[in-house]
DNA sequence: AGCACGCCGACT
DNA sequence: GTCGGCGTGCTC
């Protein structure tokens, strides 16, 4: 018999199965892990076997060995959709299934790379007695464990991690034979037994939850719309519950950024820790990789995370849940880019489970498909607490501006924030925009400062003087004069949260403050404390991003801020509405979620737009409907595809001949066999250099379907099949931002 | 991606 | 003569 084998690679040219033959004493099923010889490299390759054959037309190799675990034949079915559908190679999604921490190169490969790393010098089993020798290792328990693996040849991957991102099991296993004391193992490595919490029992549900849950029994795909504080996580809950006694697991996905300790607790809360699993991108490999076990074994019933825990290895899986499904955390911006909902879809048919979505702020696509019946959808009016929604001012800034207001916060936010400051209420500034200024520029001859490799303006950073990028993270000194006319006429336009807090502190000097951004949460504190000490101190205001919308709870803020409400608008972008739709009403339920009404104030230049304006009320339906016949006048999604070919070079010229051939080829099939598509001339992007390389692309408008999906993959291959100049090509299907 | 093969210039 | 630079092409 023949395997057909997918070879570990990220390389676009063996995105294609190998066969090889499979010897007797090996039992070797679709799914199989194995090892084998490729071309003419002395290490084995890892591979997975995605068929079986009777004969090969080529003269085959043998496979050479087999690993313990192998994956479900139903995800080798969705990692081969998958490499189809989002145009890359199959080896990169079948990565996204494995155990975590044992995705690349071969296990001999794997410890000589980690031995290197931990010791940082040593390659070799030698080096590794020198270096312990010359007492190279610092620490004593280091040393311990690297005479162990130089005394045991069967030493694992697992066993190797210790020095970086140990697992308890290791751990434990380590300090059984010895190796460690148990004193030295301080590391508690479940992220989620930090607390105990106190276990809750169900709530009583309203008639629409109830009819909810009653609704959702059978395959298929449900959309549960309900405004903020409606009571979706309630009904996830008794939802899981049924699952459980049923003796099945359960997927929950929540945006990563909401999947805070506050969501967890709520599911530890109910169902004990030992059923849950957790899956985030802030884990260490080790605590993935206990995480993927408990799962697998089937302990873990409850999987909760961000996006890639979709493909995590449930047994008897009975649900899948996406809640906050208009998110874009769910379109993977990285190759594989995946959308989780489109994957999500592909296994509820597989294993005819249901597959359960829920937000306030539908995406589009998803609220048509329910309008259309191909989705259930399911309709929470009321809120469950019977708390009422916040009131909401939208302030003109061009008033603001025209009675000699040339702050960033008009007077009714002013005198707003000045009262919750008196009752001793907390508030919460939004501003979707980091740094201190936008943009840097000379006033006599109109120079702005911009990255060289990025082509992007510069933003000002006062804390550190600094210019930086944020595309690419440059950083450089502050110009006090024009590098093109010497002019020391300087000017900083724009604002961002930096300038904000300063004009907050400067018109509040005694209130308390604290900045919530990249910025600052990377710097010193995690997300998490920030929050926490917003929350524990009581601090007057808040000021963030994005970070600060989503999914909190802070009982005592009353009043929201929204300082520019027309970021996102002016992003050239067809879904600029959609997004300042969804962003308004999503800021706009972080105030007044106990038992005083909040208020929410918006300032605006764009006052009459209907995103700002429907945003007012909460009132979806109606947003809706009117984006709904702009996007069907204007043919955008959910009314066709939008598939973007991107390419990039060092070389100006030899990317525009690249993407010129590109094109010619793609115009030829479009005319030839009579697509119904829109195929555009090749453009340079929005932002036209990243990194030093230059960037055009190619956009396409069609219904994505098998016939298009062919001539995308076909266009690929043309691509790959010729000298391509230093070039590279990527292609996106309906990406969430078009720059 | 590796790795080999092969064609040409540089050097003992 | 042969060592090594890297352009080209293949991997079941």
């Amino acid at each position: 018999m023949v395997a057909e084998v997918i070879i570990d690679s990220n390389v676009s040219k063996l995105n294609k199965t190998f066969d090889y033959e499979i010897p007797a004493d090996l039992n070797i099923q679709i799914g199989s892990r194995v090892f084998v010889p490729f071309g003419s490299k002395k290490e084995l390759d890892e591979g997975i076997v995605v068929n079986i054959k009777e004969k090969s037309e080529y003269k085959v190799k043998q496979i050479a060995g087999l690993q313990e675990e192998q994956i479900d034949d139903n995800y080798i079915e969705l990692a081969k959709w998958m490499g189809h559908r989002y145009f890359c190679n199959i080896a990169e999604c079948l990565k996204l299934m494995l155990p975590p921490g044992r995705t690349s190169k071969n296990v001999n490969n794997r410890i000589k790379e980690k031995k290197a790393n931990c010791i940082n010098l040593a390659k070799s089993k030698d080096e590794i007695k020198e270096a312990i020798e010359n007492k190279l290792i610092k620490s004593e328990k280091q040393k311990r464990v690297l005479e162990f693996m130089l005394n045991n040849d069967n030493v694992t991957y697992q066993d190797i991690n210790i020095f970086t991102d140990a697992t308890s099991s290791v751990i434990n296993a380590l300090v059984k034979k010895g190796y460690i004391s148990k004193d030295e193992v301080s590391i508690e490595r479940n992220p989620l037994v930090n607390e105990s919490v106190a276990r809750t029992e169900k709530l009583k549900l309203t008639d629409e939850q109830k009819n909810a849950i009653e609704q959702i029994k059978n395959s298929g795909e449900y959309l549960i719309y309900g405004v903020t504080g409606s009571g979706k996580t309630e009904i996830y809950l008794q939802l899981i519950e049924k699952n459980l006694l049923q003796g099945k697991s359960s997927i929950m996905l929540v945006p990563e950024i909401s999947l805070t300790p506050q969501t967890v607790n709520r599911f530890i809360a109910r169902f004990g820790s030992e059923k849950i699993a957790i899956l985030h991108s802030k884990l260490s490999i080790g605590e993935r990789f206990d995480e993927w076990n408990r799962i697998k074994n089937g302990k873990a019933k409850i999987i909760i995370g961000a996006r890639s825990a979709i493909f995590a290895p449930a047994q008897n899986l009975g649900m899948i849940i996406i809640d906050e499904e208009h998110d874009e955390s769910y379109s993977s911006e990285m190759s594989p880019r995946y959308n989780t909902i489109e994957v999500a879809e592909f296994i509820s048919k597989k294993f005819e489970i249901p597959l359960v979505m829920g937000s306030a702020t539908p995406d589009m696509r998803s609220f048509y498909k329910a309008k259309n019946n191909q989705i259930k959808l399911l309709t929470l009016t009321k809120r469950a607490n019977n708390s009422t929604l916040p009131n909401v001012k939208i302030v003109d800034m061009r008033n603001e501006l025209a009675n000699g207001n040339k702050s960033m916060i008009s007077k009714d936010l002013r005198e707003a924030i000045q009262r919750n400051i008196e009752n001793n209420h907390q508030t919460i500034l939004f501003l979707n925009r980091r740094g201190f200024s936008t943009f840097v520029m000379c006033r006599d001859c109109g120079y702005t400062v911009k990255c060289k490799r990025c082509n992007i303006t510069l933003t000002y950073h006062k804390e550190e003087n600094k210019l930086k990028c944020h595309y690419c993270g440059y950083e450089q000194k502050v110009v006090t004069e024009c590098p093109e006319c010497h002019s020391k006429n300087i000017k900083f336009f724009g604002a961002g949260t930096q300038k904000l807090e300063e004009e907050v502190k400067t018109m509040f000097p005694t209130a308390t403050t604290i900045r919530m951004d990249i910025d600052s949460v990377s710097k010193k504190n995690s997300y998490e404390e920030i929050l926490n000490e917003f929350k524990d101190k009581n601090i007057n205001i808040l000021i963030g991003t994005q970070m600060v919308v989503k999914g909190h709870h802070f009982p005592n803020v009353t009043l929201v801020g929204v300082i520019t409400a027309d970021t996102d608008l002016n992003m050239g972008d067809f879904r600029a509405s959609e997004k300042t739709f969804q962003t308004l009403t999503q800021v706009s339920g972080r105030a007044g979620r106990g038992n005083e009404k909040g208020n929410v104030i918006i300032q605006t230049y764009n006052p009459d737009n209907y995103a700002i304006e429907y945003s007012k009320t909460q009132n979806f339906d109606l947003f809706y409907n009117t984006e709904i016949s702009i996007r069907k006048e204007l043919k955008y999604p959910p009314f066709c595809d939008i598939i973007v070919i991107n390419m990039s070079s060092k070389n100006k010229n030899d990317l525009q001949v690249s993407i010129k051939n590109i094109h010619s080829f793609l115009k030829d099939k479009v005319i030839n066999e009579k697509f119904g598509v829109l195929l555009y001339s090749p453009v340079t992007c929005p932002i036209d250099k990243i990194k030093d390389r230059y960037r055009m692309r190619i956009l396409i408008k069609c219904l994505y379907d098998k016939k298009m999906n062919r001539l995308i993959n076909e266009t690929m291959n043309y691509f790959y099949g010729q000298k391509n100049n230093n070039c590279r090509l990527s292609v996106e299907l309906n990406p969430n931002n078009m720059l």
